[in-house]
DNA sequence: TTAACTGGAAAA
DNA sequence: TTTCCAGTTAAC
């Protein structure tokens, strides 16, 4: 290693001062040193983002590269250097020839490892998602390039095969009964770039057509990318993958299996071992080699928010690249996101859907009728449910979703649905067991016997049931069949083809072999009516993601209100009617995404004089400040959506002005999730 | 973290 | 006017 002390020695005439230890000596000495390290003899200049939060240094310095490191400190490796008096980490983003910085340029200190892990491409995104996200690149790249073990560096990365068993004829016949899809897989075959947003029929093996698409653009010698919200679905993709291509042509980039085994996987992908890459959200910044797609499944799923700063979405991150590195793009679902809508309105995508017919093939939808509070025994499974079960029973599995899990739940009157309460303390009621009476849930009070003091009622109904009780109620229904459970803590990832009942949260769904005979969705009112602003998109998605595990020619019943319009569109599958609605609302209402949005927090003090720094573009509205529970407060900047870019200059300049000037952070979130 | 800079006070 | 020092600022 070629630390200043080592170098150091190497000078003539140093060694007579070292005798003299003073603080003055040793500086001058140290500046010396600096001065007399031989430079390398070609590009002499490495340019380097150093790893600092501060808005302001948000750029690369300069360093001069040390005639010993001038072969390993290439662009993209990790690099250690002297930054205001401390060490620290930084990736070299290229060697240049001369420097435009006035006064003397330090060395670097170390190259860390003559790994490159951050490809051009990579860092000119980061520099693309800071300015669109109101931050720095150094806190994309740590989303970008996991943390480095040492140990696994040593391992060579094994190359794919060079055959692969992808098939065109397979491919086009996977995609055959989509409009368009057979001419986009043909286009991603020989070398084209075409977007498209794909709404997937119900049914549809969603993972073998990702892996077909990802098949075409290998066979056109380019990369590919596929993001998926979670675990369960990457997991699916991989084995699709392995099917389509044969092992070992793809790698699965996730946060599970440790750093090591993340490590190794990343530097297959930035060594250009493996040039197809499928993950979660974090995989969206795969160094991938000549990349020819980008493709996400399910975009408005929120698991695609990163929760981390600048808080970028996956969706933003994938089509930023499809700019940059003028890729192929590809967005399925079954449902449609408001943003994918978005993409086909500006022309940016085509659309991949399946014709009318076909989905009338492919599955019925029906709505049934919420039970009233009138029924003595209020049943939450109406007469339509029961019986759509039992058919559904004798030729497989059904699908029972109910939203969220748990058994103690909130009671209220079945008549007029005033909350049950206390009469001692006020306290909730509950359930805890099936067959003891209701008691208070802070003091412990049995309500035996219960009446509503509003109306007078003397049922009681939960209007938020969990699976676990779903489940019950199914079991003494339909006796003799098999009752499974999935949900968060406990999910199946899939169940055979024998007759059973399946009963999951939303996101927990297992996949049946041949697809569910029947699906149901209970209680939809209760998705509804969650305090979101895209509470009905986030519903209707919910339905069709269990929907769309339906086997051909099966039925889907939905309990709930039948006027809905999100319900509406599930019976139609009209998810381009539905997120067009929704586009229209919204821009009367001035939402996003019609409208952008920003959120600033911080010390209200602080918050204060940010909106005195803050150069709002023309059009903008600011809403609150309203106080957070912290102490802190928050305010909204909305814009209309044209003005989106300035929007995120404006902030990017108020976070330089402020960290420049030192003065108190706030927190800026573009595109919030939620508010 | 620290070298370089600033401005104000003491020394000449 | 010069020198010294503490506090501030930029950061290659």
């Amino acid at each position: 290693m070629n630390d200043a002390g080592e170098q150091q020695d190497l000078l003539p005439g140093l060694k007579a001062t070292v005798a003299d230890s003073s603080a003055k000596a040793r500086a001058t000495r140290a500046r010396k040193a600096a001065a007399a390290v031989e430079p390398a003899a070609e590009q002499p200049v490495a340019r380097v983002l150093v790893d600092v939060p501060l808005a302001h240094l948000d750029r690369p310095f300069d360093y001069l590269v040390p005639a010993a490191m001038a072969g390993d400190a290439q662009p993209g490796v990790r690099v250690k250097v002297r930054f205001a008096g401390q060490d620290v980490d930084g990736y070299v983003v290229a060697r240049v020839d001369a420097t435009e910085h006035e006064g003397r340029l330090t060395p670097l200190r170390r190259v860390v490892s003559p790994e490159r892990v951050l490809s051009p491409a990579i860092a000119e995104l980061a520099g693309d998602l800071a300015q669109r996200y109101a931050g720095v690149r150094a806190d994309v790249l740590r989303l970008a390039v996991p943390p480095r073990h040492a140990a696994t560096e040593k391992q060579e990365s094994e190359p794919a095969p060079t055959e692969s068993a992808w098939d065109a004829a397979a491919a086009a016949r996977a995609w055959g009964h989509l409009d368009h899809g057979p001419a986009f897989l043909q286009h991603l075959q020989e070398g084209g770039s075409p977007r498209a947003v794909w709404g997937a029929a119900p049914g549809d093996d969603w993972p073998t057509l990702l892996a077909h698409a990802a098949g075409a653009t290998a066979a056109s010698g380019r990369g590919a990318l596929v993001c998926a919200p979670d675990v369960k679905d990457v997991a699916r993709l991989d084995a699709a993958l392995t099917a389509v291509l044969g092992p070992g042509h793809h790698v699965v980039l996730t946060s599970e299996g440790g750093p090591a085994a993340r490590y190794r996987d990343f530097l297959a992908v930035a060594r250009g071992a493996r040039r197809i890459v499928v993950g979660t959200r974090s995989a969206a910044f795969a160094p991938v080699h000549d990349l020819g797609l980008v493709a996400l499944w399910d975009d408005g799923d929120d698991l695609y928010a990163e929760p981390r700063a600048p808080y970028p979405h996956t969706r933003e991150t994938l089509l930023l690249r499809a700019e940059r590195e003028r890729t192929a793009a590809l967005v399925g679902g079954y449902a449609r996101s408001v943003e994918g809508e978005y993409l086909l309105r500006t022309g940016w995508a085509r659309e991949i859907a399946a014709p009318r017919e076909e989905l009338r093939a492919r599955v019925t939808v029906r709505v049934a009728g919420e039970p009233r509070g009138r029924d003595p025994h209020p049943a939450r499974i109406p007469r339509d449910v029961h019986a759509a079960l039992q058919e559904g029973l004798r030729e497989g599995p059904v699908l029972v979703q109910t939203p969220r899990a748990g058994y103690v739940l909130a009671l209220a009157c079945d008549r007029c649905r005033t909350p049950a309460r206390c009469e001692v303390c006020a306290g909730p009621l509950a359930l805890t067991g099936a067959t003891t009476p209701p008691a208070c849930r802070w003091c412990g009070t049995a309500a035996d016997p219960w009446s509503c003091p509003e109306c007078g009622g003397r049922g009681l109904r939960a209007p938020v049931l969990g699976d676990a009780r779903t489940a019950d109620e199914l079991g003494r229904a339909f006796p003799h069949t098999v009752v499974r459970t999935s949900s968060r803590d406990r999910v199946l990832t899939e169940v055979d083809d024998r007759p059973a009942i399946v009963v999951a949260t939303p996101g927990a769904e297992p996949v049946a072999a041949g697809g569910f005979a029947a699906v149901v969705l209970l209680d939809t009112h209760l998705l509804l009516g969650r305090a979101d602003l895209r509470a009905a998109e986030e519903a209707l998605r919910r339905w069709s993601n269990a929907v769309g595990l339906v086997r051909p020619g099966g039925l889907a019943v939905a309990v709930g209100d039948p006027a809905h319009p999100a319900l509406q569109a599930l019976v139609r599958w009209d998810h381009g009617g539905f997120a067009t609605r929704e586009i229209e609302e919204r821009q009367e209402a001035h939402l996003p995404p019609a409208s952008r949005v920003a959120t600033i927090a911080g010390e209200p003090g602080a918050v204060d004089d940010a909106l005195t720094l803050l150069q709002l573009p023309e059009g903008a509205d600011l809403l609150g400040p309203v106080p957070l529970d912290d102490g802190e407060e928050r305010v909204v900047v909305r814009v209309p959506r044209a003005q989106g870019g300035r929007l995120s200059r404006a902030l990017g300049d108020l976070q330089r002005v402020r960290s420049g000037r030192k003065l108190d952070a706030v927190r800026i979130q573009v595109d919030p999730v939620s508010l």
